[in-house]
DNA sequence: CATAGACCTGCTTAT
DNA sequence: TGCAACAGGTCTATT
């Protein structure tokens, strides 16, 4: 199995980065299970990564690749002879469609522009660069990021990501195995797991896998699920799309370990909710930035009220589509991506190699300062410095 | 109703 | 090396 030849094998709508870049919206903590893979032999002008995972309806692996005019896509299929009949229906042509919602929401720059003029304190003061450009919120299937966001809270997105392919892995059978883009190894997909193909006993299993205190709450929510919908929880969800955010989110909240954050997420990022602002510690820094948030609000701890507020505080300044600019302040706060290397503490007397490390993780806009870079800001006199140190792997 | 503690775990990070 | 703190929170048991 392999994927067709580029881009003669591919297909392609015309796209630029500031109306979607895959890189700010796929691997941004909205979903998890996307593997990305640069591209061997690159030419300038051309793709230099590609993003590939196994969807469903019919069972194929989607692979994306972007340049700066383009979006290409392909459905890779485990009988080749269907991958006629997806091009042919246009199948996987919807799919992309439907998923970064580009017919639904078709110009990303004119909500930039919107709220930059609503909110000039703090989105306005936002640079658009390479990492807040072309984000977008993605149109994810409901149970997925059910799951998905149960194993989120308290957890980082490296260790989401992890459990979540291991979670694929383990429940749901090898779809096509694919050799990578990059020429290193090859990659074996698998689907989402449907709801009935996990197993009775499922909480032990989850937490042998390292799922922690959420395996509990996992399989306690697939019970209710299981109660309310027999055996079509995935439809059943869906279904929830055409309801209003109060009625869902009651729903959602009485699944054991979703609280108000995750069925904000859920809503926003698959039941077409899109003023929805998920207030979690990021979200909560960011509106503590603007000069106008309420004192009283800041340095509190989360409850009920302060997250009620401080939602209501962003939904003024942003707007309808506030939970979109949610994500393009999320991901441009988000840490770099940690690069392939070792890193080997020597001890260095200088604080230049401090500065420049500082540059690199926040060149120009205080708005997108990481913790990290706050707590390295705090400590510039200290003498610890970083060596790089290239790890084969 | 509001609010402390407890809670699994690690391609964590810091001390 | 060892131990603590933290991570896109939520649950439970108390005031």
């Amino acid at each position: 199995m392999s994927r067709p030849p580029f881009p003669s094998g591919w297909s392609s709508i015309p796209l630029s980065l500031k109306n979607l870049t895959l890189a700010n919206s796929l691997p941004v903590g909205q979903s998890f299970l996307w593997h990305r893979h640069a591209i061997a032999s690159s030419t300038p002008g051309c793709p230099t990564e590609e993003f590939s995972r196994a969807v469903d309806n019919p069972p194929r692996v989607v692979c994306l690749r972007q340049s700066p005019s383009h979006l290409y896509y392909t459905g890779v299929y485990p009988n080749e002879h269907d991958a006629l009949a997806d091009l042919r229906r246009g199948i996987t042509k919807d799919w992309v469609n439907d998923y970064f919602q580009l017919k639904a929401h078709p110009e990303l720059e004119k909500m930039y522009d919107d709220w930059r003029a609503r909110d000039p304190e703090l989105f306005g003061k936002v640079e658009v660069n390479k990492r807040a450009v072309g984000v977008r919120v993605l149109r994810q299937d409901p149970w997925e990021c059910l799951i998905a966001f149960i194993t989120s809270t308290n957890n980082h997105i490296p260790r989401i990501t992890s459990l979540l392919h291991r979670f694929s892995q383990s429940f749901s059978p090898p779809l096509v195995t694919l050799h990578n883009p990059d020429n290193d190894g090859e990659t074996t997909y698998h689907l989402f797991p449907t709801p009935t193909a996990l197993p009775t006993k499922l909480e032990a299993l989850l937490r042998s896998m390292g799922f922690g205190y959420r395996a509990s709450f996992i399989e306690s929510s697939l019970q209710t699920l299981e109660e309310e919908f027999k055996e079509e929880i995935e439809a059943g969800l869906l279904r929830w799309r055409n309801q209003d955010v109060d009625t869902v989110r009651e729903k959602l909240v009485a699944l054991k370990g979703v609280g108000r954050k995750v069925a904000d997420c859920v809503m926003l990022m698959c039941m077409d909710k899109p003023s929805l602002i998920p207030i979690d510690t990021h979200v909560a820094a960011i509106a503590a930035r603007h000069p106008a948030f309420p004192s009283r609000l800041r340095n509190k701890p989360m409850s009920k009220q302060v997250y009620d507020e401080t939602q209501q505080f962003l939904l003024d300044r942003w707007g309808p589509m506030g939970g979109w600019c949610q994500a393009v302040m999320f991901a441009a706060d988000l840490p770099e991506p940690k690069p392939k290397v070792k890193v080997v503490k020597t001890k260095v007397n200088t604080s230049v190699t401090v500065k420049r490390k500082l540059e690199e993780v926040s060149p120009t806009l205080n708005l997108k300062r990481t913790r990290s870079a706050t707590r390295l800001e705090l400590k510039q006199t200290r003498t610890i410095v970083t060596d790089e140190v290239k790890m084969e792997e």
